[in-house]
DNA sequence: CCGAGTTCACACTGTTCA
DNA sequence: TGAACAGTGTGAACTCGG
């Protein structure tokens, strides 16, 4: 095993000095021993002998050495064709484009391999608890209502043209407005989503629209976590400028504590979902004395409680015992009172803000900051889509 | 004198994150605050929108951040047209090219400035040898007939366009007809700059064609020399490809004599005007008994021996004493000696290149390789452009 | 692993403008 | 005159297909 320092395999093996400046080669390049940077010149130069003039400033006969291989590129290109580099290895336009091509089309297949993997593992998932005494396996019903949750969501926001990365320019000059107006079509398409969901979609037009006003903060919060802005380092740019510091510092914290669940595919979606069923709590109080009025108050209970109890048998069948799950849903309701807070609070900067609240697009500044009465109105609730639907 | 980082000058400012990626930034480019790399990309990209197709393979909402803006270019340009980069503050090819011109412009400008303190200091030092005993002053008027014949060569080589560089791309493809078709142009100035001496003319429009076309070879050889492509590498190719490695010798140790006489701005156009008088020599002997006739030789001597004349007075000027200027002239007569051999060497060459030289562009063909009797056809006369000067 | 390619930090040139 | 900002060239470090 006794290795040979000419042809062992070691890194710091010696090829022999490059044939055209004598510095350290890195192998044949276009034919020749050369070193790394008479590569790069010669594939930059040989193209363009005929474009560029090549001229030496001494007689023809610079010395082409380490050091002074950058004096006369005339001598030092040259050199590299005396040498015998050949220009025909370098790839012309149309074969690299040709390369270009076969690695993107490469890319695309083993992304598509690699989503198809992930997608595979989370049904194994499901079932992997099967045959273990703790996790309780999913129904073939469940599991057909959760995958068609993941793929509905995944197929609204993954449509080409949908998301065409209207994010974060706003920065430093955010203001309320421009930050919320940025996410205009990511609300629309999340609007779409709820559409597709039957429970929601059956319930009175002005149920729907009223529920996603009055959630509308938690619902838009958890999206943006699942959309994974919320760590776009820009997004929290114009966190701080639109609400401040301490406010940004807030609903950081919010997203920090949803971080937990975005391990999975599809828990915060159905939590979103669950979310978008429940009643007003408490927004809003400040000078409505009664709660929102629905017209099918007993639809959206029916429907919360299909959702939650579909979150429990995933949970149960995701976690290894009940107990575990327990836990976890009480984890949940914690991050879930935080998430109000920081919702409030949002609100309540947005009532001090009604210069900006002005310039928000209407669709979202009815859904912000509905005048009490507007929460009754119709105007805009056609906009929102939901008429139109199935 | 306490420096604020922040608004200190010193190299190492920090200036604030890229718009585009975070990296550090360098400055404002195209019209917003980025790294070097968002710079490059943005020059690189935001050209060939049109042409090439940026596509993201994401949702369109990938972060441009320092580890991952190489990830999705679509993603990375939309950002930086978000972030407000201005295409138009691209170059565009024209603009390019009016700003190389301009540059080209300058650099010209400042070397003729430099030539002209150099001609300036040579001028003075012809008068500082004035009070000594050794060399003689000009007088005034050789002093501007000298000053003359450099600004009418500078000027005629050193217009825009006239000589834009067809050299060298030859190299090993080099044969006779490339080899010397790629000089048309410069020859074509050469004759505009004799067109431009007074003497010369004056001529019977047959004798100047004559005489161009006997003495073609030094003539060219000089020129080239003047114009410093003799040193040039691919110059030297192209004369080994189209000359063979003995012919190329040959010419090349006579650009070597030569360039004894390059330090000075004059001495070399001076010979070639008085070269331009000289009557046929030895050329063509081989088949033609007679020497070539003249219409009016006698202009032809008066014209040569004025400007011999000059040239000794002018090297009395420059030499300290008549001895030194005797020796000058006898190298002087050495080289061209040799200068003539290496001329005949390419005739005879040219002559055995017979399948080439049909290659050659009509003008150059009838003056380097005419047939005997075309020593007197009117043919490619005009096409000197003798006949309609002044 | 090899040898194509690309990217980009860095160094530099040159123009413009205050 | 120097800072700012267009440009270009170099070469180390990287990706990727065979
Ligand atoms: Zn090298
Ligand atoms: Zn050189
Ligand atoms: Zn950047
Ligand atoms: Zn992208």
């Amino acid at each position: 095993m006794a290795e040979n320092p000419c042809t062992g395999t070691s890194k710091s093996r010696q090829l022999g000095p490059c044939s055209v400046c004598g510095a350290n080669s890195i192998g044949i390049n276009f034919g020749v021993l050369t070193c790394m940077a008479c590569k790069a010149f010669f594939r930059r130069n040989a193209v363009k002998l005929g474009k560029t003039e090549f001229i030496c400033y001494q007689n023809g006969d610079c010395l082409v050495t380490h050091d002074l291989r950058r004096m006369c590129n005339c001598c030092r290109l040259a050199k590299c064709f005396r040498v015998g580099m050949q220009k025909s290895s370098i790839l012309s336009e149309s074969e690299k484009q040709a390369r270009k091509d076969l690695v993107d089309q490469n890319r695309r297949k083993r992304e598509e391999r690699k989503l198809m993997r992930h997608t595979e593992k989370i049904r194994l998932s499901l079932n992997a608890y099967s045959s273990e005494k703790g996790p309780k396996a999913l129904s073939p019903f469940d599991q057909m209502i959760l995958t068609n949750i993941f793929n509905i969501y995944e197929r609204a926001y993954s449509q080409k043209g949908v998301e065409p990365f209207t994010n974060a320019p706003v920065l430093k000059h955010a203001t309320v407005d421009t930050f919320f107006n940025d996410s205009e079509r990511r609300v629309r398409v999340l609007f779409d989503f709820f559409k597709l969901i039957p429970e929601f979609n059956k319930l009175p037009i002005m149920d729907r629209a009223r529920l996603v006003r009055t959630n509308f903060g938690p619902l838009f919060h958890m999206n943006e976590s699942i959309l994974n802005r919320s760590s776009h380092e820009n997004f929290i740019f114009s966190l701080q400028a639109a609400f401040g510091e301490i406010g940004a510092l807030e609903v950081r914290i919010s997203f920090e504590r949803e971080r937990e669940y975005s391990y999975d595919p599809i828990l915060l979606k159905l939590i979103m979902i669950i979310w978008c069923f429940s009643l007003g709590m408490n927004k809003y109080t400040y000078n409505i004395d009664t709660s929102v009025i629905y017209e099918d108050t007993l639809a959206i209970f029916a429907s919360e409680s299909v959702y939650v109890e579909l979150l429990w048998r995933y949970l149960l069948s995701r976690l290894p015992s009940t107990e575990y799950t327990v836990k976890f849903f009480n984890s949940f309701v914690l991050n879930v009172l935080w998430l109000q807070r920081t919702c409030l609070s949002v609100d309540r900067f947005m009532l001090k803000s009604e210069r900006n609240v002005k310039n928000i697009v209407p669709l979202l500044q009815c859904i912000i900051c509905p005048s009490p009465d507007s929460l009754y109105a119709t105007e805009h609730t056609s906009d929102m889509n939901f008429g139109n639907v199935q």
